[in-house]
RNA sequence: GGGCGGUUAGCUCAGCGGUGAGAGCGCCUGUCUUACACACAGGAGGUCAGAGGUUCAAAUCCUCUACUGCCCA
């Protein structure tokens, strides 16, 4: 694309004269981005050195399910990181971004599954290979779909490096790390109480349950003695799975129950016989305090039953259906049966009563189905010991979470972990790599696919299971870098550098990492976890499809272009809060790009063919406005990498507009452009100035903005050394120059014209007409405001400027108070004194405010005994200042009300 | 029930012990001052949720209250 004019630019049809390009009136950013996005691409600047001199930086991104479109959440995810890697890549690091997709076992296999069923087809027909094909098939198509987004978002991943987690690769890394927590025993099968959902027909894990509060009953139910009159009653919520029941427990110290231990109660219905026992589990407080026990379908039950060795009774098929166990509901939906159950005690005269209560309902994560607890034979991790690794690495500091108010979620989930359900029963995924030998009953457990059982038998069946997709995605920082092969990838960037994602993963797939992490390669998988805010819409709700308020990243990219997306984003990234998303933010921002569009337009309207722009250094006589603004920058450099080093990118945001705008465009340019429509050494020197603190200031914001930045650095006359900013150095304070006394000597030259134009706006004298001043001074504002009277004079549109210590000061003037001036404007016939006197007065009651503030603070003796000197010194200096301000002021009012008076 | 956070200008949010409380948007006034009206200049608007406490000093730290959000059970 160098060489070549971007494609903002036309040739000039006013000035035909000229030879050079100008820029378009307003920026135009969408034929921009995509050219440059595939200039970078092309000149591979975002592929990182497997090995190199140059120190690591290393992101891998949190891989977006292949099922996945953009959303909000991704969009600043994705901003967030390729902000910090196009930093640290223009900061000499040999940057990584390694980007990615997750296969989404679960929601892949949903989405498959409703395509062919709209086409009359269903998985089983088609049986487990055929249909895994479709799914490939399916990815092919649409997979690449949130990539190309990525892309649009101006994502500067090393795409050379692309890994999905099916691949071949990681695919031995899911089964090398399944074989050896195997043979470690910490992969283990068994029948036990997990989470199902019945329409998705798989385990999921109790991360994988979202619980939901919701208004249910309580309902009471009378189970009679067996073999004598009287009843118990059991509350349950869940009256259907007393069909399952195979005991009522009391708690051993209640003294109520003390005498039915033992006994033999009758289950209405089916008239089977259980026992009543006593166990410490048991809650006397809850309902009657008699429980019903249901071993195979709660997991607390299930615990019961194991320590009374009480039998098993599974009532519920894996489709929510009743069994055969349920007696004549056998056959029926589980909430049909529930109603038909209740019917029939009430009928019996078994319903004592049915009270409200709230409860929290389990629903699958995928498909919001409402889970049920079903035993069976499932795989687990067993997963304290590797938890224990983790939570030392977060306590002792070596991996750091931001912000750090996370690290309390982190702590309680991690010391009440459970062991990790990680057999699904869906085709998509990593299939478990277990085979059992049909003759012996063996267990071949291993990373290829075995020939033979030990005992000879040849005929072996691998386990129909996949594995949660989170336990392939708890590899990816190092899988994704060629593990378990010891790569130059895996050595020049294991650890990575920082993790950032949303708070939403932090146990499901954060924690996880760090766990596997420490496992099998010894070491953190990252230093730093960055932690970011959920978007929510404008209204604080969380936004959902459902609800219809999501807002569509790409529409905004359209609708205001990359650049400004990101850079609202990056703006509302305040650390440990949420964002409530609104779009007239985004408007704002794009009217900055327009802004820096412009400034742009004007330099290049100056710089002509560019021969006058020289390097700064070069430089004899830097006017005021050069030493303040290059002053300025210095700060602003440090400003902006301090803040990205500590991920406060909404304070990097802020200052670059901050800069850019109020003081490079309102203040540096307006006070250039005399020099500029002058000539010689003097333009010489504020172009150059100009040009060179504006390309500096591109490559500070091209990391939030890296479309625009590019377009116009591309066309900046400066001497670049390099040919895109993406490789530009990332600017440092020795950019600028520190200059304290031109800062201190702009602010009184700021004063004088806000003074200036403090009384022209609350006057309303328009801007056009020229106005006299007189400005009387104190210290060494004399000298400073004479040596700059051009300066006052072109911003405050002044015709006349008189300045001095002893001035006179003029009849029926308007007046404003600074710290180191008094300012008069002499209207003549425009001065209303009433009007006047009511506005010093504003003024006048503030600055007694201070004054009586200051002088309590003063007056305390605590305060002048323990608060530091320097706070006390500033205070009395203060104190000082407002006096005198205030007998300015008074003054002015006197001079005022007796010009009132001789005028009558 | 346990834990974490929020409550600052009309709206969205910064600021989180060092002392005149900031921004953007919106609002009001004046201007097309040849980069930009997606602009420029000026201005109004806040007992920093309430109460108590610690401190020389509190929007900022502590306690309680109210409302509100999230996570876990």
């Amino acid at each position: 694309m160098p060489g070549k004019k971007g494609a903002g630019v036309t040739q000039s049809e006013n000035c035909g004269e000229r030879t050079g390009y100008m820029l378009e009136k307003r920026y135009t950013p969408e034929d921009i981005e995509k050219q440059w996005y595939d200039f970078w691409i092309e000149k591979q600047y975002f592929k990182a050195e497997g090995k190199s001199s140059r120190p690591p930086y290393c992101i891998v991104i949190p891989p977006p399910n292949i099922t996945g479109s953009l959303h909000i959440g991704h969009a600043l995810d994705i901003t967030l990181q390729d902000i910090m890697v196009r930093w640290k890549r223009m900061g000499g690091f040999n940057a990584l971004w390694l980007p990615g997709t997750d296969h989404a076992g679960i929601a892949t296999q949903n989405v498959v599954e409703k395509d062919l069923q709209s086409r009359g087809l269903d998985r089983h027909a088609l049986g487990r290979e055929k249909f895994i094909e479709k799914v490939w098939e399916w990815k092919g198509l649409y997979g690449g779909t949130i990539i190309n987004q990525l892309k649009s978002m101006g994502a500067s991943c090393d795409w050379s490096r692309e890994r999905f987690t099916l691949d071949e690769g990681l695919s031995r890394a899911v089964k090398e790390v399944f074989v050896r927590l195997y043979e470690e025993g910490l992969i283990y099968r068994g029948d036990y109480i997990i989470n199902w959902c019945p329409r998705c027909h798989t385990a999921l894990s109790d991360l994988e349950v979202e619980h939901e509060e919701k208004k249910g009953n309580l309902w009471y139910m009378k189970y009679n003695f067996a073999h004598e009159p009287g009843h118990v009653i059991v509350a349950t919520t869940r009256p259907e799975t007393y069909l399952g029941d195979t005991a009522v427990a009391v708690n051993p110290g209640d003294e109520r129950y003390r005498d039915i231990i033992g006994k033999t109660l009758k289950l209405p219905v089916l008239n089977r016989e259980i026992p009543v026992i006593a166990d410490e589990f048991v809650d006397s407080s809850f309902g009657t305090g008699a429980v019903k026990v249901t071993p195979a379908h709660d997991p607390n039950d299930f615990e019961i039953a194991k320590r009374h060795n009480l039998p098993f009774i599974s009532i519920m098929t894996g489709d929510g259906k009743m069994t055969e166990a349920a007696g004549p509901y056998a056959g029926l939906d589980r909430f049909e049966c529930r109603k038909i159950v209740l019917n029939d005690l009430e009928d019996m005269g078994q319903l004592e009563k049915t009270v409200d209560h709230n409860l929290a309902i389990g629903h699958c994560y995928r498909c919001k189905t409402v889970i049920e607890p079903y035993l069976s034979k499932q795989w687990f991790v067993k997963i304290k010991p590797l938890a224990e690794e983790a939570v030392r690495l977060v306590r002792e500091g070596s991996i750091r979470i931001i912000p750090e108010g996370w690290k309390n979620s982190y702590f309680d989930w991690m010391e009440n972990i459970r062991d990790w359900c990680i057999s699904r029963q869906i085709w998509w995924g990593h299939r478990i790599p277990v085979w059992y030998c049909q003759s012996c009953d063996e267990v071949i457990v291993s990373r290829e696919t075995p020939g033979r059982c030990a005992c000879g038998g040849e005929n072996l069946k691998q386990d129909e299971d996949v594995l949660d997709t989170w336990f392939s995605s708890a590899l990816w920082p190092f899988s994704t870098l060629g593990w378990p092969d010891d790569t130059d990838d895996l050595k020049t960037f294991y650890p990575t550098s920082v993790l950032i994602t949303g708070f939403d993963i932090l146990f499901f797939w954060v924690a996880r990492m760090i766990m596997m992490g420490m496992k099998f390669m010894g070491s953190q998988p990252f230093h730093h976890v960055y932690i970011h805010a959920l978007i929510r819409d404008a209204e604080g709700q969380k936004m959902s499809k459902s609800k219809g308020n999501v807002v569509d990243p790409l529409k905004l990219t359209g609708a205001y272009g990359t650049d400004a997306v990101r850079f609202t984003l990056a703006a509302y990234a305040a650390q440990g809060r949420d964002i409530k998303f609104d779009e007239k933010r985004v408007e704002g921002y794009r009217h900055f790009l327009n802004k820096i569009w412009n400034v742009a337009r004007f330099i290049s309207m100056n710089t002509g063919d560019g021969r006058e722009v020289v390097s700064i250094r070069k430089l004899k006589d830097l006017s005021i406005a050069d030493r303040w603004i290059l002053s300025r920058l210095s700060t602003v450099c440090a400003e902006i990498n301090q803040a990205l080093e500590d991920y406060r990118f909404n304070d990097a945001a802020g200052s670059l507009y901050q800069f850019l705008w109020h003081e490079l465009c309102d203040w540096y340019v307006e006070m250039i452009k005399p020099e500029l429509q002058g000539g010689g050494e003097p333009k010489k020197a504020a172009l150059s100035t100009l040009v060179h603190v504006f390309e500096v200031a591109l490559a500070l914001m091209h990391p939030f903005m890296p479309f625009i930045t590019e377009e116009i650095w591309q066309q900046l006359p400066a001497g670049k050394d390099v040919e895109s900013l993406c490789i530009r150095k990332y600017p440092t304070p020795d950019e600028g120059i520190e200059d304290p006394s031109a800062v201190d000597r702009m602010t009184i030259i700021m004063d004088a014209v806000t003074g200036i134009r403090s009384i022209r706006g609350e006057l309303n004298i328009s801007p056009s007409l020229e106005l006299k001043a007189v400005i009387k001074t104190f210290d060494s504002a004399e000298r400073v405001l004479n040596e700059n009277l051009s300066y006052v004079m072109k911003l405050a549109r002044t015709s006349h400027v008189e300045i001095g210590r002893d001035v006179s000061v003029p009849r029926n003037a308007a007046v404003a108070i600074k710290q180191s001036m008094e300012i008069y404007i002499p209207l003549k016939g425009l001065i209303d004194v009433d009007a006047e006197v009511q506005r010093l007065g504003k003024d006048y009651a503030k600055t007694e405010k201070e004054i009586l503030f200051i002088r309590k603070k003063l007056a305390n003796e605590d305060f002048i005994s323990k608060a530091p000197k320097a706070v006390v010194d500033e205070n009395k200096a203060k104190y000082e200042e407002y006096r005198n301000k205030l007998e300015g002021i008074q003054k002015s009012i006197d001079k005022l009300k007796q010009w009132g008076k001789s005028e009558e």
